[in-house]
DNA sequence: GTCTATAGAAAGATAGAC
DNA sequence: GTCTATCTTTCTATAGAC
């Protein structure tokens, strides 16, 4: 047996590695199987060794970017506590998330590139955003539990909407601006709950 | 002179009104050249008559698109109130926006596709952008002007990413969850301002 | 399991007739 | 100005050798 098993895995982890970054970083649809496969270190004729088709990988690499996202912006910090909420906010509403991120939040950089796909990549895009939400929920100290989900879902929409705009926009003098007006609204909204 | 001038820009009018349809519900990439004038009546060679490529299309289509939508979600509204911006609040994070809306806004559709285009449509992504910023600034009430600006913008953030984000969302109650969410949060952020 | 080779479809852009 | 026809490139997916 020339390849074992252990070596597959190696190869999937390798594949899915390279997708999150590309696909987060160019999208989706400007990343070609082959542009995937170079990047891994293999050619195209090996991926369908692993995944059925694009839309496959694509679903599997969005929980793959959110997992490895988590660790670099240190949303898998363990404490709960205001303090711990604001790290949170500042690594992930900031410029360095936007420009020099090795592996950017999938839920900001993939928004609109996922509303029109197939079913189990807007399954895995909603697995991830409930994630955020719980993540954020069990670092809030504890109160009246309707208006506490209301207030952590609008800092979800905040801190999405705030790195995906300010990423689109041309000017970094207005993106900072508006990342800035995020997180103080976002601070604002989470001490209030 | 079998073509008149009014009838090119007629035809250009069609094109631009297919572009911004086309391109918000499926995705700049998704939308070929042939579909978008075979949507608006016309045949693939007749396009480079009116653009020089698909990214000129494109950039010009946000514009197209801003301006369809904000009559569409009555951002025209002229009336200089809290009660004004509510109903924009209203209409902007609604699901009829999300689902049957024919003329959304492209900021909330676009913005993940626009990231990583060519430079005139980020321009014109921009622009769009500091116009609405312009329009929840003259529906506010006076106040000290940073606080203001901060606010706007939290807003703007809000506004796109709840709509962007209940887009991508697989299971509709948790995103009516998250407008619900983001229209109150925006509503109290204004208040305050 | 990974490779090379290729089938088959689609897309952006151009050429020339009317 | 708009049409049909086509060049050229690129891409997904499959086939078969190793």
């Amino acid at each position: 047996m020339p390849y074992t098993k252990e070596h597959k895995q190696k190869s999937r982890e390798r594949i899915l590695e390279s997708a999150s970054r590309l696909f987060s970083h160019r999208g989706y649809a400007a990343v070609s199987i082959d542009d995937l496969m170079r990047d891994a270190g293999l050619t195209r004729g090996a991926f369908y060794n692993h995944f059925s088709d694009k839309a496959e990988v694509y679903a599997e690499a969005i929980i793959h970017a959110a997992m490895r996202s988590a660790r670099a912006v240190g949303k898998a910090t363990e404490s709960s506590s205001l303090e711990s909420l604001h790290d949170l906010l500042s690594g992930y509403l900031s410029r360095e998330h936007i420009d020099n991120s090795g592996h950017p939040c999938p839920l900001a950089f993939l928004v609109t590139d996922v509303g029109t796909r197939e079913f189990k990549v807007r399954e895995s895009y909603t697995r991830v955003y409930r994630n955020l939400v719980r993540l954020i929920g069990k670092r809030l100290p504890p109160a009246r539990a309707k208006d506490r989900r209301e207030a952590i879902m609008a800092v979800t929409a905040i801190m999405i909407g705030g790195v995906a705009v300010g990423r689109a926009l041309i000017s970094a003098t207005l993106a900072d601006q508006l990342l800035a007006s995020c997180r103080s609204a976002a601070r604002r909204i989470l001490e209030q709950a």
